[in-house]
DNA sequence: CCGATTTGACCGAG
DNA sequence: CTCGGTCAAATCGG
């Protein structure tokens, strides 16, 4: 139940939200009219006060919030992802220079996912396995908890660059469940996962599947990239109705968030929000999350960066103004409807 | 032998 | 100084 301040705080939010958006927007237009830089910096530092506003109004309301307005529910993007975008944009901007060249240094300061998971009836290997492959590189005894936490990256860390990280830990209040912090996208596209099956150490698919050759060919799949390409524009987004439109396809459709966003409570269980519609009797469901998939606000709205066009484009500053990654399409093959998780909700300068 | 995990040491942030 | 995160040598197991 949310009380009066909870309305009041989510108000100042949603209307501060507004404001971040028209300046975003016409961040995007300044840059289409060729205006001079000096416009440009003052409306990006009127963002960047606008978001600082954000945090502290989130702020006021808990400090775990405070993330959360920062990073709604987030894979965050992957270091080297804006590294390479960095790189490709030519020139651009030193912070992004700095994560490059910090990378290892940034990764605790770099938002983080949350989700629990509980082992059911496939067990802790099953509850674990996310589809993507990692390799255990540590294990540590965490104060105050009962329960060791072990740290993984993606196994194609060297192969592919992907820094993508997570940790593992025993929850101490439920022996079955799982507090799992994934930091980082993937970027090898390894894996694709999903959603109810899920990650697990290399230990634990060595005392299920022992088999571990045959387990590697498996596990490489092929995101669904077509379905992203069909992605169509024509989304937007009413930060006073918190919601999300847009259109796949032939099919409309309209995402509101949620109270656990819009109240900025914390439920680490329910880590998917955006999530619309009704729930599915014969769904599909497709994690992109490996995949360059941010939505970008433009004149037209909030709309996907196509694939391609994400690494030389998405951080370029006129076009990047506010960004979400979608982490998972769920398509309902029977009755045509689907739903997005965002993941992630940000401004990128 | 090779690849993966374990574990103590090290480092940086707070 | 403490603690979380990472490194890397040692160890394990197929």
């Amino acid at each position: 139940m949310e009380n009066s301040t909870g309305c009041k705080h989510r108000s100042l939010l949603l209307a501060e939200l507004a404001r971040a958006q028209h300046l975003a927007l016409q961040l995007v237009a300044h840059r289409d009219q060729h205006s001079p830089i000096e416009s440009f910096k003052s409306l990006a530092s009127n963002i960047v006060s606008s978001i600082d506003k954000l945090i502290h109004i989130a702020g006021s309301s808990t400090s775990e919030a405070k993330q959360q307005l920062a990073f709604p529910n987030t894979v965050p993007e992957d270091p080297l992802r804006s590294a390479n975008k960095d790189a490709s944009a030519g020139n651009f901007d030193s912070v992004f220079q700095r994560n490059c060249n910090n990378l290892s240094k940034n990764r605790k300061t770099l938002p983080k996912k949350k989700i629990q998971v509980k082992v059911g009836s496939g067990g802790v290997a099953a509850a674990l396995d996310d589809g993507y492959s990692w390799r255990k590189y540590g294990n540590k005894n965490i104060l105050g908890s009962k329960h060791s936490r072990s740290y993984y990256r993606c196994r194609d860390r060297n192969t592919k660059s992907c820094f993508a990280t997570k940790q593992v830990q025993r929850s101490d209040e439920d022996p079955r469940a799982f507090d799992v912090i994934y930091q980082g996208t993937h970027t090898c596209c390894r894996g694709l996962p999903v959603p109810t099956t899920a990650s697990i150490s290399a230990q634990e698919r060595r005392q299920n599947q022992p088999d571990r050759r045959l387990q590697n060919d498996q596990r490489v799949q092929q995101p669904n990239k077509d379905l992203l390409m069909d992605f169509q524009t024509g989304m937007d987004l009413d930060a006073h109705e918190s919601s999300l439109s847009f259109r796949l396809g032939s099919v409309t459709a309209k995402a509101t968030m949620p109270e656990s966003v819009n109240g900025y409570s914390s439920q680490p269980s329910k880590p998917d929000n955006c999530c619309f519609g009704r729930s599915p009797s014969a769904s599909e469901l497709i994690d992109i999350s490996g995949s360059p998939n941010q939505l970008c606000f433009s004149e037209a709205g909030l709309e996907p960066l196509a694939s391609d066009s994400y690494v030389s484009d998405s951080l370029t500053p006129p076009n990047s103004a506010v960004d979400a990654d979608i982490t998972l399409l769920e398509f309902d093959t029977q009755f045509g409807e689907f739903s997005v998780s965002c993941s992630n909700l940000f401004y990128t300068m």
